[in-house]
DNA sequence: CATGAATGAGTCTTCATTCAT
DNA sequence: CATGAATGAAGACTCATTCAT
């Protein structure tokens, strides 16, 4: 204890400042995107001296990288906790759901940054936003792999797109907030969502009696047509 | 038709350098991202010269708006067509889903752009992601508000949110052919992937008695066929 | 004839300006050397914008290289001329020292740049002051070993040291009139130092009845080796 | 001696780490050149902390300046040593090249950044090779003066250029065994090239019997002559 | 004496945009 | 319409130097 506790203040010691300019970063990419974020803007964010930004992270590649690596690791380690723990798949995408709305509601900044602007990294950089989500829906994809011999899924759902299918109502649940169509600060929207995304991808969003068996019939109005040929134009000059 | 004719072929000349560059623009932001791209490769994928891109475009976010409308209004249009035309919920959702799926079967470089590019656009511009989905968001969350109304829906769900959560599967569902996580050569797991989004979404993943069978059986019409071609034009040249 | 003029006016027209760089580049190289010459500093000496070097130069390195490449490989063209060409031992030497000297005389600064300054290109480029005479010790020391088999060198001297002689003489020589510890503006003084370097290099500088047998017999006195073991110290440790 | 020991020893303790720095800074201008040399490379080097070396040196250039009169004060001394000493013009000239090459085997790096780094120092600064070459050219000068008057030099040759032509052989001589164009592995090699140096330097290079009469007969063809005049300075473009 | 975190001015390089031909 | 040379503002990165501990 002492010890993880003096290496603890050494390390916060040491890397206060580092924190601080991590701290920043989030910040000011979460409200510019990274193309839009200078580093000058980041040390200025953090009160720092611009030169310093580079005595803790080699370029600004390294530093996007680590903010990135410390948020969704995180997130990671915890979806994998849910994923390698007990219960039913019910209960695991339930879980898989909090972690991320939690993660939201503990740093809605660093959500944002996560979702939104990481994916806007240079093309030589390792990460963005695909191949973060692709290990998260990897990972989860197992679940319901595993789900599926055990019953428990669909026959006809291929577990990796379930998986994806999982991600993809989180994500686009969370930019419901994140983007303010939905209202982030009322407490109780999140948690209803929470609930919703989860039983929705479990059940399905049709009422109990789901007649259903009209699909394939519908038809589109001329109109479209027609609204379609316009919007098309504009382009022009 | 022959008025058609005429301004096909006056505009045709006029602007057949200027849909070369558009669609070299599409192919480059897909390759390389928008603020990887340059002006100079969109002129040379397009074989322009490279004042010639400011003949068409007044500046580099003109042409990314013209990219992103001509690609996701065309989108929209179809899916407002869905939303707007006859049928029950199931298969509107299923339309939605056929839209999008049948744009990345013509088109995968648009689309991807589309989905992970255009959000890279700077901070000052109009359009991006988030704002593109909302739009398509806010329209369908009247399909699943009517719905409710209709009982069609479950009683527990947020129309908005729904409509957030069918289009988080579509776009994760289509992100994973994107990044290739899913091989998008395989035709037969395109249409596969269609009829799993849409009754998955519509009855929920687990194995319960699931009858939506039908799901997956919409067509579209010749007139949608057509319509379809056109709007979505410039993801082809 | 016609067509050779019209490159060499298109040409002309198409490199003016980057002719006119180059021009500046060497100036200002010769005035601030490479390290301390500045980018901007070339561009107003050419008075063309700041950028307009890079449209005609990758980068520094490149236009060091280049002004490098232009005036270097122009002397080894005209010593391989001589070193290659009819005449005997002495006459290629004088040949050699002319030259150098002509060169000298035709764009001083050039030859500023060529023996001062171009050694201090950064490390990766390939071009630096070493490669450029060993290139060209290279090339004469064929002189001298020829020179050796027809009889006409001593037969204790190594041809490759002879030509590093030679063109350290010659290189010393310049410097002398390059660092103003000789009159160059004294034309007679080019002149005769043409004819001495030649003329001593073949004939060595004693008097006409040289003894020189005693050479390599001096010995420092005493006090001579103490000061200098004494002044040395510092490359010890 | 008991002065020394003191000083010796109290200069030891004070300066222990001020030589470590010294040294580091000779193997580190010597690997990569006074612009590619980093403070923090010398202190890495020297195993000493960022910014002890501010301790002992105000500033790199005087770090350089330290280098190089530590260095270069000791081989003129030397050379002065030789130059006012007794013996003939041959035993001087050969003490000369003796005291350079004694320099090389004791320690070749400080050598090497003696020829080819000293120079690369700031303009602003106050040393560099020009100026020190100028020191040593102009002190042996008087050298070949006194030679001159004894009847022991040519008649013809200027005592100053004597003197330049004695040092450039020497540089270039060595600039043979530092660049690798000659193997200084080879101890005979160094050995023989020293004899050659001064005994080219005071009887030339050529054969016994040279006629000699016809150097700086050798003409370059008139084409030659012009093409070189013209093609000369920024060749070609 | 020693340490190395902190500072910030100086440079290179890129690239959207303009304009003369 | 077409071309591509010319422009210059913007921003990443380096590194000598300082200073609190």
């Amino acid at each position: 204890m002492a010890q993880s506790k003096t290496v603890t203040e050494n390390g916060s010691r040491e890397s206060e400042r580092r924190r601080t300019i991590l701290r920043a970063a989030i910040d000011v990419f979460a409200r510019k995107g990274y193309h839009g974020c200078r580093i000058a803007d980041v040390a200025k964010e953090a009160g720092v001296a611009y030169g310093l930004v580079y005595h803790y992270f080699k370029n600004k590649d390294e530093l996007l990288e680590t903010v990135f690596d410390t948020g969704w690791s995180g997130f990671v380690t915890r979806v994998r906790a849910v994923v390698e723990g007990e219960g039913s798949l019910a209960q695991k995408v339930q879980g898989v759901v909090d972690v991320a709305f939690e993660a939201y509601r503990v740093d809605p900044r660093a959500v944002k940054v996560l979702i939104l602007e990481i994916a806007r990294s240079p093309a030589g950089s390792r990460i963005n936003r695909q191949t973060a989500f692709v290990d998260a829906i990897r990972l989860s994809s197992e679940l319901f792999a595993q789900a599926k011999e055990a019953g428990e899924l669909r026959e006809d759902l291929d577990p990796l797109l379930g998986s994806a299918l999982l991600f993809g109502a989180i994500e686009m649940g969370l930019t419901a907030f994140v983007t303010g169509l939905a209202d982030s600060r009322d407490a109780s929207a999140l948690e209803r969502a929470k609930a919703q995304i989860a039983d929705s991808f479990l059940h399905g969003v049709l009422a109990a009696a789901s007649p259903g068996a009209e699909a394939g019939t519908w038809k589109p109005e001329k109109s479209s047509e027609k609204s379609a040929t316009k919007s098309k134009a504009p382009k022009r000059t």
